[in-house]
DNA sequence: GTGCACCTTCCCCTATAGTGGAAGGTCAAG
DNA sequence: CTTGACCTTCCACTATAGGGGAAGGTGCAC
């Protein structure tokens, strides 16, 4: 296959999977004599795992070394639930974060209601921040 | 003040500060005879409002444009409180988002916990996402 | 023989909030 | 007179995931 029936076939850009090659995350393709990339089926499989690892908020360089110990002939199995694993600490920080914020923003706001412009500090810029 | 007593009553950097003068955060600082940078007392009031800005989430440019007007003599209470008020919904928006990833991240893990590495379908990469 | 779709490489640009370093000017102390 | 702590400008770089577009080669149809 050529790069352009690749990413129609997977929804993505020739630029997208350039990038992907230039970044490690595929193999560097093979060429016609043209000089033209030429792909294996696998590759669609390959993209088709990108998408799946993006949705569940993995790097790309995270999903480059899941690709590279497949290449290399090892399931990674154990190395993708560790990374799940990390991920999951990684997302309960970042809620945790977040609805702290949120907290804080809403109290702002809370006061934000009962503000007269007229008893706004200039030295303080704004008195509700 | 030269920039560095600035910096150091605010804990920051003189680098920061040259930024947030590029980036339109703070107005072109007036000059002493040799060319340095010359602050006002209330360079460090506006220094720490942009601190208290980015503790409520908001980016650069949201709290730029509160300076400007507090700089053409408006009272900037009314623009803040919209800026808050969007500012939550995002904030929900991203806390919805990522509760949903979580949830997904969280069955591919479970899904882990019983995966076979041989029952693992090389095509699919890794049969876990 | 030319138009069109496709491919190639190359380099720059996006947004965010700065950081690092080079080359050089200024000022007080020793 | 030189050392050191400041200051100046400018240019490049960080991380992330690509996108835009130029300049040029390939292959098929008309």
């Amino acid at each position: 296959m050529r790069i352009g029936e690749v990413a129609a076939a997977t929804d993505t850009t020739t630029k997208t999977i350039r990038f992907y090659e230039q970044s490690g995350l595929l193999p560097a393709a093979e060429r016609s004599e043209n000089g033209y990339r030429s792909y294996a089926e696998d590759t669609v499989s390959k993209l088709r795992f990108i998408r799946r690892g993006q949705a569940a908020g993995l790097t790309l360089a995270q999903i480059g070394d899941i690709l590279q110990l497949r290449d290399n002939g090892y399931a990674p199995c154990a190395h993708v639930q560790k990374l799940l694993t990390r991920q999951l600490t990684h997302l309960d920080r970042q809620i945790t974060e977040l609805l702290a914020l949120r907290a804080a923003v809403a109290q702002f706001h809370a006061g934000a209601n009962n503000a007269d412009p007229a008893s706004c500090d200039p030295d303080r810029i704004c008195s509700l921040l």
